[in-house]
DNA sequence: AGTGCGATTGACT
DNA sequence: GTCAATCGCACTA
């Protein structure tokens, strides 16, 4: 019974692909003023180490830094000047990589969601990497923030493990388009991009 | 100092 | 299905 633990960062998995599979079935909790409000990760995505589709392909830069923290550290940042994203720093320290957050089920908090992002419809609130920032409130104030320590935003352990993990290409990406580095739980209603996935 | 471009979303045909 | 919105940042000069 540790469903209501942080994740113990000696158990995180250093690899990326690792830490992408096992980050499935997680819980982001994200405590507010008003209350906390939590979902269980449905789909991630792998940025690894030579990735050319990764922020840190050309090296370290004030935005990045936080990838290359040790495994367990947030790396939010915004994109299309409208969403902000929220990964999972991967890889030993020195090393940038990470796991993209891309989807949630909502476990706690619906309501708080709800009015952070304006809708009502449960299984819209964060399926999509930016509408589960905007769900959770998420922003560069939490960048480089340690997810595996109570606190404004952090990651709980989860009883229930998946028993299978689907697999396929990243979604939005252009450069080394064809990888299989997208996770998810097959069936979900609560995954994005239900197009385009094969095993 | 200027420029082009996204790890997207929501509105619209 | 298509498409515009929007802006920080990395890159070029």
């Amino acid at each position: 019974m540790d469903g209501h633990l942080p994740l113990a960062r000696s158990e995180l998995p250093i690899d990326t692909v690792s830490l992408a599979r096992y980050l499935i079935g997680k819980v982001v909790v994200r405590e507010l003023p008003e209350g906390v409000a939590s979902g269980r990760i449905v789909e991630t995505e792998a940025y690894v180490v030579g990735d050319a589709a990764g922020h840190t392909y050309r090296g370290m830069t004030p935005r990045n830094r936080s990838l290359f923290l040790e495994p367990g550290h947030a790396y939010v940042y915004l994109a299309y000047g409208i969403s902000y994203m929220l990964n999972v720093s991967s890889e030993m320290p020195g090393i940038g990589a990470g796991v993209l957050i891309r989807a949630l089920e909502p476990l706690e908090g619906i309501p708080i969601m709800r009015v952070n992002r304006g809708i009502e419809r449960i299984r819209d609130l964060a399926r999509g990497p930016g509408r589960l920032t905007a769900a959770l409130r998420i922003d560069r104030l939490l960048d480089g923030l340690d997810l595996c320590r109570e606190g404004p935003l952090w990651l709980r352990c989860s009883n229930d493990k998946p028993d299978e993990i689907g697999q396929s290409v990243r979604i939005g990406i252009s450069r080394d388009a064809d990888r299989l580095l997208r996770f998810y739980i097959p069936g979900s209603r609560f995954v994005s991009g239900s197009k385009s996935f094969r095993e």
